[in-house]
DNA sequence: ACCTGAACACCGTTCAAGT
DNA sequence: ACCTGAACACCGTTCAAGT
């Protein structure tokens, strides 16, 4: 259903993700989609029921850039590995962040991910009963990080730092890999401290 | 500048709080608010530049009803109550999370609470090194729970159960206010862990 | 100071009609 | 099977004009 798609839903889906990363999210129109295929925007819908469908398929294309192999070792490294991988994914396409919080998690590579961080956790020896927040945790951690660096990440620095200031925070030139890897062994000790 | 709003800008403002609790933040337009003011849909814009500025304003709204007093002792269980009461002021509005998530965090008593969290967690030992990570790590956490939340709350359970098992999570009777206090105490957990 | 109507440049979506 | 143009019911926003 999502992975043997028709090579038109595919060029729809491409050149969706090139409007994002040219234009963001809010010039992403189905008029818009179209005229840049040289298509009538009304087409569209003969490949996609209508654009939230759309927007499933460009989640379910994000997803697939990230790569779930590593599912048959276990071991905190591997876990780390695939955050890792998650935030550059979500980071090499411009609002990915927005496209994954305005769809729900029902795309097989979306539940793909959400299944190998699952295993990996219990491998690392979380009890069942805590797997679901552990797991929602971890995956929120690596979306809201992603979607608060853009923010941080001023063209104006001026602004940057005026924000840090009223926010409290001193220093103002973080560091923003080594901030992400502090966050995600917090998390993973107090999951590691709750077995 | 946001406080001492005039009590027009207050009755937009109520009125679009209104509207969200009702038909969600799909319903909430410009035109939308003006009809149910009775008023003209252009009028709205002598008293707000635009929507996103309308928007800045319901934000204030909704972290106004968090009440930050409690700066002035320091232990862990105000931290834990002020999360706990800024969940509940969350799900009290509809689409309180998404309002949160497309407008940034520059009005004062969203400031205040960020800052207030920065306070208890330095109370709690937390380096100054480590405060940025710390709260954002909070704060991230209680606006995706809460965004979470709703998708987890089906009026069809069995939509709530299939989405489950796809995502090999067992146990689907998940008592939400546990599982919140269970995410909360791992992060706070990890992050005594890093002092 | 505050509000109006008309207008502009957009949306998502439907549907009868074409090939 | 696949695409079109016309049309519907919406958007946010501007602006000259009213009181």
């Amino acid at each position: 259903m999502y992975e043997n798609v028709s090579l038109t839903k595919k060029l729809i889906i491409s050149k969706a993700i090139d409007i994002l990363n040219e234009d963001g999210i809010d010039k992403l129109s189905m008029r818009v989609i179209a005229s840049k295929l040289n298509v009538s925007a009304t087409s569209i819908y003969w490949h996609f029921k209508n654009k939230d469908e759309l927007l499933l398929y460009i989640s379910e294309y994000i997803c697939q850039q990230i790569n779930c192999n590593a599912t048959k070792e276990f071991c905190e490294e591997l876990l780390i590995d695939l955050i890792v991988q998650y935030r550059l994914v979500l980071k090499s396409i411009r609002d990915s962040v927005k496209i994954m919080q305005i769809t729900p998690p029902i795309t097989p590579s979306r539940q793909e991910i959400i299944r190998t961080i699952n295993k990996l956790i219990i491998n690392l020896g979380v009890k069942e009963k805590d797997v679901f927040i552990s797991s929602t945790l971890i995956n929120n951690y690596v979306l809201s990080f992603v979607s608060d660096e853009k923010n941080f990440c001023f063209e104006n620095v001026d602004e940057s730092e005026t924000l840090f200031r009223d926010l409290g925070i001193v220093n103002n030139d973080l560091d923003l890999e080594v901030e992400f890897m502090k966050g995600l062994k917090i998390i993973l000790n107090g999951i590691k401290l709750s077995i």
